[in-house]
DNA sequence: ATGAACTTATGATTCAACGCATAAAAAAAA
DNA sequence: TTTTTTTTATGCGTTGAATCATAAGTTCAT
């Protein structure tokens, strides 16, 4: 989101995370702005039976957990390296100090925050619809317009059925079964359990 | 969100819209900064089988529709007016020039993005969860704690059965059931049909 | 190459929300 | 007031995703 020069510039430190590391925790205080600078990171939510749901995977360059920037309030959701990764971290009011001194990256921040909400939209909808072949295409449909976790070279999926399913709400046993069905349909090809889209 | 005054001053113009009117249309083009005076609107997707998914219901002083100003995608959502109510419109580049006039005004509406996606977090999660009374104890948790829908003074709760199965995608004889079932629970009170909570 | 861990695959059963029907109560309109 | 419409209420059969069990295929570390 904000370039790397910028960010070192006032002050931003670099963090190294190990896979399965927690970043920061559902409903705590916030005081960081984060960005990704490598590897792969989840927003999740866990349940009470432990059941993760996965709002959204980050990847290099967008920034996460920004809510609590704003409002004050708590993360509404957790963060957790979801492979090796690489943040870099700027505090609160360097964050706002930056927006002010820059309108057009405020801009393009708030471009951010509706490109997030048209997602929460678009899946909102479809699990409101209970159809998991509906709420499957259109996560799939959403992953290849904006070239996330889909290979642009082979349109390899880069993603397990158990993220599907984690995404949707869905089960994995439910995930694996409606996608086998898309493929006998002909909307998607799975190729030794690869899934090309 | 931006005072009417300015608005004003900003050339916004009224208009009048019936209960029912349809005020945009999901997937259509946007050239407008909308924002409620009086009445209520409500910003629905509506799938293949004519049924509607409500995505939040709009109060007098919120705008609604904005992801196109900032992505100049087509709206994610339509917007219809619940009850005859008044907006005001300005045109796409006069809002752009507002929030470059008002660097302030530019935090709050950022601030009010996300308002809008930590509620989105919230209902998705819950949705993801299945579980129906969960789902209606986070929806009126919600609206109690910013005060919409809930009359301040008795805490009667100003939506309907049908609205609520709107908002959670569940069948309006599940949320009766469920919310019966919340009273047993003391949960919430029921009195000749009107909900307390 | 081998074993461990993860991912995909598939069948059988269960259960809770759906979907339909029908009616009573409340609110709005005439 | 009476009539009409909307909302709440409840019973019951159906359905489809969850759940459980089990196994085969794939990936990865040693």
């Amino acid at each position: 989101m904000i370039d790397i020069d910028t960010l070192l510039a006032w002050g931003g430190v670099y963090k190294k995370v190990s896979a399965g590391e927690v970043i920061f925790r559902e409903g705590a205080v916030c005081t960081f702005y984060h960005q990704l600078v490598e590897g792969k990171v989840k927003w999740v939510n866990i349940n009470d039976e432990g059941k993760e749901f996965i709002q959204t995977f980050i990847e290099p360059g967008e920034c996460f957990g920004e809510f609590p920037l704003f409002d004050d309030e708590p993360y509404a959701a957790g963060a957790i390296a979801d492979s090796d990764s690489v943040i870099i971290r700027i505090s609160k009011f360097t964050f706002h100090q930056i927006l002010k001194d820059n309108p057009e990256l405020h801009f393009e921040f708030s471009k951010l925050l509706t490109q997030r909400l048209r997602f929460k939209f678009l899946i909102l909808k479809e699990l409101a619809n209970h159809n998991p072949e509906g709420s499957i295409s259109s996560l799939l449909g959403y992953f290849k317009e904006h070239k996330k976790n889909i290979c642009t070279k082979c349109n390899r999926l880069q993603l397990t059925r158990q993220q599907i399913a984690d995404m949707t709400g869905l089960r994995v046993e439910t995930v694996i079964r409606t996608m086998k069905n898309m493929q006998h349909k002909g909307h998607l090809q799975i190729n030794k359990g690869k899934v090309y889209c």
